[in-house]
DNA sequence: GCCCAGGGGTAGT
DNA sequence: ACTACCCATGGG
C-alpha cells in the first residue's frame, strides 16, 4: 500500500540516527520490524509517497496505515517542538540561538519512533560502552537466535524481537558466545527478575519514577534508563547523556558532570521536548564534525 | 597495537 | 557526593 506524507519526514536520518538498531537499507529500501510487524519502506521524497510492504496487515492491533503513522511519529508537530525549545533557549541561553537554528534546521525531518519498550530495554542494556555498529550486530545476533521468529516479506527474511519468555531459555554462556561480554550477566539477571506487566505500567508515570524503576535493575544506569524512557515510552522530557552529548554540553555551555546533572541541564536549556532536541543534537554532532 | 565506543558497578574517599 | 578503577569486545 501507499500512504501520502504531507508532513516533514527525513526517513534516512530517522532510521539512521542511532535511536533504532535493526533497520537497514537495501536497494534504496528500508527493511525492519516495527512493534511486531516486518516492514519494507520505499519512500519517494519527491512525490511524498511512502510505499509499504509487510508480512501482515496490522501493527499491534492497528491497521497498517495508522500503525506506520504512529510508529514514525508522524503526528508529532515538529514546528511546535522546535518553537517550544527555541523559546526556552532564547530565554535562558540567547548566545546559543544561532547554533540551535543550525542544528535543528539541518535535522528537522528526524522523528522519534514509537518503538517496543521491551526491545528498547534489552537493546540499550546491550549498548553500553559500544559503538553503534557493534550494537547493531549484537541486536541482530540476538534476534536471529530464534528461528521460530522468522517471517518473510516476499523473499526478504526478518526476525521479530524475542519475548521475555523466549529469552529466559538462554543461559549466560549463550549470551557470552554472542559477544555480549560483561553485559551477559546483566541481561540474564534482567530476564530472570523482571515483571513484564510492572515494566509496561511505568509508561504513565512521570520520568523520575520511570528512571527509579529502570535503574533498579543491574546494568541499567541513568543513561540507559533515559534511552528506554525516550525511545520506548516516548517521554520527551528524557535526555540521555552519553559521551557525545556530554562533550557537546561541555563545548557549548561549559558544563561537566554525571548523566543525571547533565540531564537536568538539558531540560533547563530545551524545556519539555528536550528529548527530541537531544536526538537532533546527537545526529548533528556525529555527522558534522567529521 | 592503540584508542574509542549511545556506561555501569564498586570501593575508597 | 565525587573519584578511580575495572569490566569484554569489536571497529576504525
Amino acid at each position: 500500500m501507499e500512504i501520502p506524507i504531507n508532513v516533514s519526514l527525513d526517513l534516512d536520518k530517522t532510521l539512521n540516527c542511532g535511536q533504532t538498531f535493526r533497520w537497514y537499507k537495501k536497494n534504496n529500501q528500508w527493511l525492519g520490524v516495527a512493534n511486531g510487524t516486518a516492514l519494507i519502506f520505499d519512500f519517494n521524497q519527491k512525490s511524498d509517497l511512502l510505499k509499504i510492504q509487510s508480512n501482515c496487515e496490522e501493527i499491534k492491533g492497528e491497521n497498517l496505515e495508522n500503525g506506520v503513522i504512529h510508529y514514525l511519529g508522524l503526528n508529532d508537530s515538529l514546528q511546535s517542538i522546535k518553537g517550544s525549545a527555541l523559546k526556552q533557549v532564547e530565554k535562558s541561553y540567547p548566545d546559543f540561538v544561532p547554533k540551535f537554528h543550525e542544528i535543528v534546521d539541518t535535522t528537522i525531518g528526524i522523528r522519534l519512533l514509537r518503538q517496543d519498550p521491551w526491545e528498547m530495554l534489552v537493546e540499550y542494556l546491550l549498548s553500553t560502552q559500544s559503538n553503534i555498529n557493534t550494537i547493531k550486530n549484537r541486536c541482530e545476533t540476538l534476534a536471529a537466535f530464534f528461528p521460530e521468529n522468522q517471517v518473510f516479506v516476499g523473499e526478504e527474511p526478518f526476525f521479530l524481537f524475542p519475548s521475555v519468555e523466549q529469552l529466559r531459555r538462554l543461559s549466560v554462556d549463550e549470551f557470552q558466545s554472542m559477544g555480549f561480554g560483561y553485559r551477559s550477566k546483566w541481561l540474564k539477571n534482567l530476564i530472570d527478575t523482571i515483571d513484564i506487566r510492572e515494566f509496561h505500567a511505568i509508561k504513565n508515570m512521570p520520568l523520575e519514577q520511570k528512571i527509579n524503576y529502570l535503574t533498579s535493575f543491574n546494568g541499567i544506569g541513568f543513561k540507559v534508563a533515559n534511552c528506554v524512557s525516550l525511545f520506548g515510552f516516548s517521554d520527551f522530557k528524557a535526555f540521555p547523556v552519553d559521551v557525545w552529548i556530554s562533550r557537546f554540553l561541555n563545548q557549548f555551555f561549559g558544563v561537566t558532570g554525571n548523566a543525571e546533572s547533565l540531564m537536568i541541564m538539558g531540560q533547563e536549556i530545551f524545556g519539555d521536548f528536550c528529548g527530541y532536541i537531544q536526538e537532533y543534537i546527537f545526529y548533528y554532532i556525529r555527522t558534522s564534525c567529521r
